[in-house]
This record gives C-alpha cells, structure tokens and sequence, in this order.
DNA sequence: CGTACCGTTGAGGTGAGTCAAAGTAAGTGG
DNA sequence: CCACTTACTTTGACTCACCTCAACGGTACG
C-alpha cells in the first residue's frame, strides 16, 4: 500500500449526497478533514471479506471487483466499481463485517471515510440521509449477479449484458462502431457470469464469428450496438428491470 | 379484497424499530392512526410489479412470496415474507415502482402505512431511520435467489437450503424428527429456486429416498436435521455468509 | 531462455430443461 | 355426498449447454 495523502475535495457520489442535503459548510469540512485517500496497485485488496466494516469506500479512479469466497475458496464476483462508486456501504449500514473482497482491478484512487462520521452526519441531517437510503434501496451489488447469472440465460447472452453494462460511458459514437477496454482478466469475468474462463473463452470466439463484438485482449470493438441490445431482448431476461421489493 | 378496518397496535418488525428509537408516543399514535389492515386471500396480490410505491407492508400473519415477471412473463421468485416481516420498504426507499409483485401464499393480514408517514419519521428520529438502514442493508431480497440459485449448485442441495431457511421456528425438537409444513406450491418452490416444477419434483423424490428429508403434500418430516446442515457444508455454498458489501 | 500465468481448444460426461402423458388432489355444482 | 372440472404433481424419454479434465499456444518478466 502506498502512503496515505490528505486530499482536498470530496469526489464521488458522496459529494452529489452533500449536494442534496442542506449540511452546512462546517460539516461538510469535517467529512472531508476525516477523509484518506490512498493509492493501491493491481491485484490489490482494499477490503476483505470477514473484516470489520470501519467505514465507507469511494473510487476516485480506476476499476475494483467485488467477490465473495465460500469455504472452498470458490470465488464469485457479484460487482464491478467504477470511478465515482461508492463500495462498503452496506456492511457499514448493516453493522456487520465485510461478507467480500474489494479487490483493484486497476491502479486505483481510493478515498475513505471513518464510519464514526458518516453515522453522524447521517443522523444529523435527513437530506443525507434520504440519499443513503436510495443508495441502499437500489444498490445493485448482488443484483448485478442476478442479472448476469441465471441458469436459463446461456452464458453468450450474460456475455452481452455484461458489454452493455460496462459501456454506460459515451465512448460510442452515434453511428460508428463503439471500443471499449474491460478491466479485468477473462477469470473476472467467469466470476462474474457465474461460469467458467473456458466457457467464457468459447462465448467470446462465438461472439466475434458473428461480427457482434470482437475481442482483442481486454480491447472489444462493437461494430452495431444496436446489435447487442437486440439479442438481449429476444432472450428471456429474468430480472431485466430493477429488482427493488 | 376484504373490507378494511383500523386496528390498534403495530405488529410487525416495525415495533421493534419503534422501541430502539426514542420516539415519543405521540408519534407512534400518528403511525397508528394511519395504518390500515387488510385481509388478502390465499393467491390474492398485495402489491403488483410496475405499480407505484404508495407504502410500506407488513405480515400481521400468513406468508406470501415475492416474484419477479421477466417481459415473457417467466417468474423468478426470491423471498418467503412470513408472519412479522416487511415488504415493500425498497421501492418505497429506492423511489422507484414496484419491482415485483407481493403475492399471497395463504390467507393474510396485511397492514400498511402510508409512504409520507413514514418518510416522515425516518427523517425526525434518527434512532428510526438507523433501524432501516440496517434492514435495507441486511435485506436479503434478491440475496435469497443468489443463495438458492448459482448453476454449480444442484437443485438437490438448493431444496435443502430452502427448508433450512424455512425452518426458522423452534419447530424441531433437539433429538427427535422435526416437521415442517411449507406454504407454497412446487411450482413455487421451482420459482424461487430458479428450476422447474418437475426437477423439484425429482429432487423431493431423492430426498425421500435417501431418508433425509419425506414429503407428503406440503408437510415435510425431517429425521435428522444434522444429515441436512451436513450435506449443504459438503457442498459448494458460494454465497453462504450474508453478502453484504 | 526458462518460469509463470493467462488464454484457447478439444473430448467427454452430466445435471437439468423440454415435451408429453398419466396420476392425484382440490374445488364446484347438482 | 358424489360426479365433474380444473389445477397441481409426478414420471419418463430425450436433448443440450455447460462443466471437467487435459493439453497446448501466447505473452510478460525475471
């Protein structure tokens, strides 16, 4: 781990959260002396499972991955976080220890916050707090899963929508074909999708034979979008809407 | 749908959020005052996926199941509501439409509190809103499926993940054989496991043929409840501590 | 120029889905 | 209370997507 830097600024969705609350500047300064930022590599652990939650996480750059281990090390990934999410929140609100692994897919800029603040400044001021609860009630950490996995859905089909997940940037002009880079290894992806990097592998051949996406290393270039979005919706999509109770 | 009536007293969890918040009892009274219970029978839907989140529901008594409709109308349930429990509470926090629809699996009380009541609440007493955030944090909703679900889970060992979970009542003498009556269909069984009727069908047949678990309609005698935790450890159990992230 | 690790390809096995049909329980009306 | 309808449950035969195991090619890094 590299050392710890005070950093000026609240990025993140955090910051949208201030926004919406009526805190006053003392208090948003207060966050923000408490806040650490610090620099982990590659392949690095920001938190692990079965650790105490002692407080709240927040990517300012770079990719993270999200998985759980049973007691046979069988590792499942349930989510990806980008720049700007917020992770770790739910073992904070559930006062329960990290149930996964925040593991960096890339060099990543991550801020955190003690939990001792956050609980109060979420009990001080409703504002806040009404955007936590958002945050919670449309938290898409296991849903991610949900929507990738499923047996019925083959794993071609999970492939796409974990395309269409990534790419929620515009780097895809209008018309022409649209490139995106994936942050992890094709073993995150099996993670994932629930399957294995060898039906991963077969699902990617597929793929580019039928000029749908083609993959060169974590490079994907997608000629028609509109081609990806057309085959999920033939398919039977099992949670394609939010799956809020 | 029955004729409503007012009802003294708040059942339900929400009692116990009341009590570990300091909220003064004319808070309480307006909570009270508000609620309404239903009587909803076996079948009958509480809440319907698409509609509005007007409130927030609760189980006085019965149970009823949580389903989600794919645009193929395929069902995907993921959670037993029992006698006591919440629903709801997502969408009414997340501010979104329902996402899935409350269906009765036997004959029901249901009360319900109006969403500006209890939005009001949460914002006035933090001790309130703490509870919630627990509860939405902890809410296994979607996690229940990803518990019972995963393909590299046999539908054998998901089955006994599910009378596990069902079996929370002390229902089971130490030693002795333990009975256990289900309220749900096979066909609801199938759902929340993410499988057919006729695999649960052929799952229900093993289990009565390895004398572990003997079905007969829908009451369930288990001889040994050990022989059941012992083959859900042997197996792979990818999600088996809560996920929370 | 090895040593790892990642990624791909092939062969073989299998759990669970699908379809179809028979058996059983539950609910209805005379 | 019984005949009838309807819905639920079970069984069997077949098929297939994915897993498993194993081997090989590629690339990064010492």
């Amino acid at each position: 781990m590299v050392p710890n830097r005070k950093c000026a600024g609240i990025g993140c969705k955090l910051r949208e959260h201030i926004r919406c609350s009526d805190m006053p500047a003392a208090d948003v300064t207060r966050l923000e002396n408490t806040m650490v930022v610090r620099t982990v590599t590659r392949t690095e652990k920001i938190f692990s499972q079965g650790a105490d939650a002692t407080g709240l996480y927040c990517l300012r750059s770079g990719h993270a991955l999200l998985w759980h281990a049973d007691i046979f090390n069988h590792k499942t990934a349930f989510r990806v976080v980008g720049p700007g999410e917020m992770m770790g929140y739910r073992s904070l609100f559930g006062e329960d220890a990290h149930a996964a692994t925040a593991q960096a897919l890339t060099a990543c800029d991550v801020c955190y916050y003690p939990k001792k603040v956050v609980l109060q400044l979420v009990d001080e001021f409703p504002g806040f707090a009404r955007r936590f609860f958002r945050t919670l009630a449309r938290d898409r950490g296991p849903r991610d899963a949900l929507l990738l996995r499923g047996q019925h859905i083959p794993v071609r089909t999970r492939l796409i929508n974990l395309l269409l997940l990534m790419n929620t940037d515009e780097m895809c002009p209008d018309d022409g074909e649209c490139v995106l880079k994936l942050p992890m290894l094709r073993r995150d992806i099996a993670a994932l999708l629930a399957a294995r990097p060898e039906s991963i592998a077969r699902a990617i051949k597929e793929l580019g034979q039928d000029g749908i996406a083609i993959f060169s290393g974590r490079t994907v270039t997608i000629p028609n979008l509109d081609a990806l979005t057309v085959e999920t919706n033939s398919e039977q999509l099992p949670l394609k809407g939010a799956v809020t109770v």
